[in-house]
DNA sequence: ATAGGCTCTCCCGTAAGGGGAGAGTCAATA
DNA sequence: TATTGACTCTCCCCTTACGGGAGAGCCTAT
């Protein structure tokens, strides 16, 4: 029987970490004296902590080494348990790893230019929305709006009034058209209604990897957005993967000073 | 200006982390009324957020970044800065890999044997240590109580009263022997004292890689633990590479029965 | 008897917010 | 104009795996 101090410079294990492990019943000691309170711990204990430490130093979480240790658990739960803490390992790994490798191009960058990249243009993922859409070649970028028009129409008579998220637009064109355009006007909605003739409702898939720059400023002056960002995909050895989606945050008709219009460009893109 | 919700949506940064930000100093709106509290942004603000967001997937702590946002830092603080991080992470690396191995191996284990390994024995890292030791020839294992009391005499001498952990004993014998044994006594202690002719004073290099066991009973049947030990480093690919250590965590004088006396047996060793 | 060392419980702190309560605000509608 | 519904505010507690410290009690050796 040990009390807790020569416990702990037995195991190597602080006075802290057992008391803990005591409260959150992963270790209890093997007498408390009901009087002084007391904990007291026979060497018997040890093999059993040492399976703890070997199991917390693989990266389980107590509460996880808890039902390994207290439960009787049978093999194929074990594995499985195991299996799962796996696949997290080697996403950590890979995060890791991805975070590694930005920073030492930021070193180089530093080295190279003595100073940091801005961060206009940043890397994002971005998650799936499901959207209702209408997709249609225009004569011009002025007539999107109509599109708009058509399916906030069809929303409401679905008793769906307001949009889940900015509304979007994917252009389609692999290059840039000033006229006949092949663009997708899209309206991310909260649930799932029926689609129509005219209006698609979908779930618009996400984009793992996508250069995104935000512009403010009227609408006629994004293509110097759209230059300043190709430029940068090309420069940093991207390469664009599908068609850029452009997406609203102000309501061109709401908003009075058109040098207030917010619009973000994404642009899907791989590392080339 | 953009009330905190707008503004949410349109960083895809969560309303709670926004306040977090403000509260922290890191990104405050450009303006708060006076009288409701409102959180007012503007489309200015996104870039600076990008640039946090960016900073902070990389890994950097908010108070890092803070640092990196806030004051004007030089390019070579900056530097130094992402150099240390580059450390950090790619300790991080490692560990992570290291436990994904190790993972890898239970799971192979519960494979073939359908079972976890027990964890009497663990790999550990052993810090360094100063101690006061001598060593000696003994004509056999039963005559190692005198280098103690040699050591402790002599650290008596020196007005140090207590051992600052278990006592060692270094086995220097690269094979089992019952006689003519060449073993180093060694106490730890707190502070450096000089050493004398007998009694040498030096750090104890620590082991970064120990299997160790810990074995309870007489002294008599620790043949045993040495045993198991030898087969599980074998077996499980392991070389021994330096002089093992005993270490005795109850004092065989004070204990009544020889069957509770507690020995830790630490080979140094590598992977094959 | 006392001193010094252990141990106890309780409380606060960590990083980066998440969840929720209760109260106040804003904008559009009936 | 009143109301409704959506939005926002502050405040508080919760998360992990303990570490630090306060104040009080306990054990043992001199």
């Amino acid at each position: 029987m040990f009390r807790i101090g020569d416990f702990s410079t037995l195991s190597r294990i602080s006075v802290k970490a057992l008391r803990y492990y005591d409260e959150i019943g992963l270790l209890k000691p093997v007498r408390v004296d009901q009087f002084t309170g007391y904990r007291y711990y026979s060497a018997d204990q040890l093999p059993r902590l040492n399976y703890i430490v070997a199991l917390k130093n693989m990266g389980l979480s107590l509460e996880e080494v808890s039902t390994l240790v207290n439960n009787d658990i049978s093999p194929s739960q074990m594995r499985d348990i195991f299996l799962l803490k796996k696949g997290e390992l080697q996403q950590r790994v890979k995060e890791e790893q991805r975070r590694l490798e930005q920073v030492e191009k930021v070193l180089k960058q530093i080295e190279k230019e003595g100073a940091m990249p801005d961060y206009q243009i940043t890397i994002k993922d971005v998650g799936p929305q499901l959207v209702a859409s209408i997709r249609d070649v225009l004569p011009n970028y002025g007539d999107v709006g109509q599109l708009y028009g058509e399916i906030f129409k069809y929303l409401g008579k679905k008793w769906v009034f307001k949009p889940a998220g900015p509304i979007m637009l994917i252009c389609h064109d692999g290059e840039y058209k000033e006229s006949d355009v092949d663009v997708e006007a899209a309206v991310p909605i909260g649930k799932k209604i029926s689609s129509s003739d005219r209006v698609k409702v979908y779930e618009l898939p996400g984009l793992e990897q996508a250069a995104c720059t935000v512009y403010r400023g009227p609408y006629e002056g994004i293509s110097e957005a759209y230059n300043a960002l190709m430029a940068w995909i090309e420069s940093n050895g991207y390469q664009i993967t599908g068609p850029d989606r452009e997406l609203y945050f102000t309501d061109p008709n709401k908003v009075k000073d058109p040098a207030e219009n917010v619009t973000e460009i994404q642009f899907p893109v791989k590392k080339a």
